[in-house]
DNA sequence: CTCGCTACGTGCGCCAGCGTACAGAACGAT
DNA sequence: ATCGTTCTGTACGCTGGCGCACGTAGCGAG
């Protein structure tokens, strides 16, 4: 339900400058963003980008065998559809509703035409573009060298600082394909941390007990890219640092 | 030795404007690469970018423990410092020249400032960027899916692409240290690809002897990579797809 | 020539995560 | 209340890559 949603709930639109606004306010058209909704599929150009609000995307590769891998999550500390700033208008990525809700969207031609036309813009939008280049690059070490229980911390958190509450809504077998790991290994990592009194799961809602507990677990990954977030991106804060 | 390099040697540079060129031809200054030379420590801010004419160039990410992890390499169809142009002016990554040669550099200041002023020149390096991170994206699902004998061929054949011959001059260690595994691995790896043919090993030295083998053997990921090059860039190829 | 160093080869036990198979448990529709 | 479906737990053998510990071979300086 897109209900008492505002711009403004996406930090990168406010942190756009007042005259910016202006123009930006009638082009942006709210969205409802149900859970597995693909906004952008593999090599197909996008008609627009997106800014979440309360919604969790994320990006995902495809590969042949039909396995995945998530390289990049996105919330409402950023925007969908980088390749329509640079131009190459599709990437290999498909990428998909993690968590239901709603964000704003902005047609690709628009949003083209304003990276083009303002240089804050630009600013604003190239630094968000590091920061997940900085995500994606430090998920790519994160896969060669920690542990399912690690990286599954790490996700963990990465979902509670892009929601509002301590509770996800996602059953394993979904975090499986997100990880690009075995549903059963996913169950063994939770319970591990069930146990340990961290999170309590229940048929796809996992309630988290103890952050603190998830940060001291996890891989240092998860504060590389929060720290990196904060240094491009101050006012666009994702969870305190 | 820095011997009949031009800057046209450089394939993203080769695709300048000439009108951009001849702004450009006086900030860009000839520079040996040696082996193992560090362009950028990881959170450090870059005085340069670097266009590689001979020299390739790996992004590292290396962890609190020592152990590291490309996610990107760099020829002569790149540049190295993107985080200039998007205004973050360090990353969290290691940039080690992983084969000596030579390549241009030019001011940060004056890249940036290039990288403003012309909307030709941000065209470029932005579809440059998309490309990079399509590859850094793809190393995440390749590191997390596919075994240590595809992404040794996988890394062999891109570092191919970026060399002028098919003898490459390094030592399993290095190979390892990139890729992020053991050197034991590596060793076991490129037996099999000799065993098979494909490769002569002799300390230090990889003839290659059989590139289409190499091919058939690696995973999908670096035919998505190539093709996504080529896409993004049709004038800055990198080899025949 | 030989000594030392660097680079490569090999062996072995270990373990995380995989594939597979199945069982119980909770929820939802009728 | 019942039944089918979805979600979670458990078990077991397998394998790729790891850590460690050596052995060996070629090259280069003296």
């Amino acid at each position: 339900m897109a209900t008492a949603s505002h711009p403004y709930d996406n930090a990168l639109l406010a942190a756009l400058a007042p005259e910016v606004w202006r123009r930006w306010e009638p082009l942006l058209e709210l969205t409802d963003l149900p859970l597995g909704m693909v906004l952008c599929e593999s090599g197909c150009t996008m008609s627009y980008a997106y800014f979440p609000t309360t919604a969790i995307v994320s990006l995902l590769y495809v590969m042949e065998d039909g396995s995945s891998a998530e390289i990049a999550v996105v919330g409402n500390e950023g925007i969908v559809g980088i390749a329509l700033l640079t131009g190459g208008e599709s990437t290999p990525s498909r990428a998909v509703v993690q968590s239901a809700g709603s964000g704003y969207r902005m047609r690709a031609q628009a949003i083209h035409k304003e990276f083009e036309r303002s240089s804050d813009v630009r600013q604003l939008l190239l630094r968000y573009t590091q920061a997940l280049i900085t995500q994606t690059a430090q998920t790519a070490a994160c896969n060669r060298h920690h542990s399912l229980d690690q990286q599954l911390c790490r996700w963990l958190l990465m979902s509670l600082d892009r929601l509002q509450s301590d509770e996800l809504v996602m059953t394993q077998e979904l975090i499986a394909n997100m990880l690009g790991v075995r549903r059963e290994g996913v169950t063994e990592a939770a319970l591990k941390l069930q146990a340990a009194g961290l999170i309590r799961y229940a048929r796809g809602h996992i309630k988290v007990l103890d952050r603190a507990g998830l940060e001291r677990r996890t891989c240092e990954c998860y504060a590389v890219v929060r720290d990196e977030y904060h240094r491009l991106l101050p006012d666009v804060a994702v969870a305190t640092p």
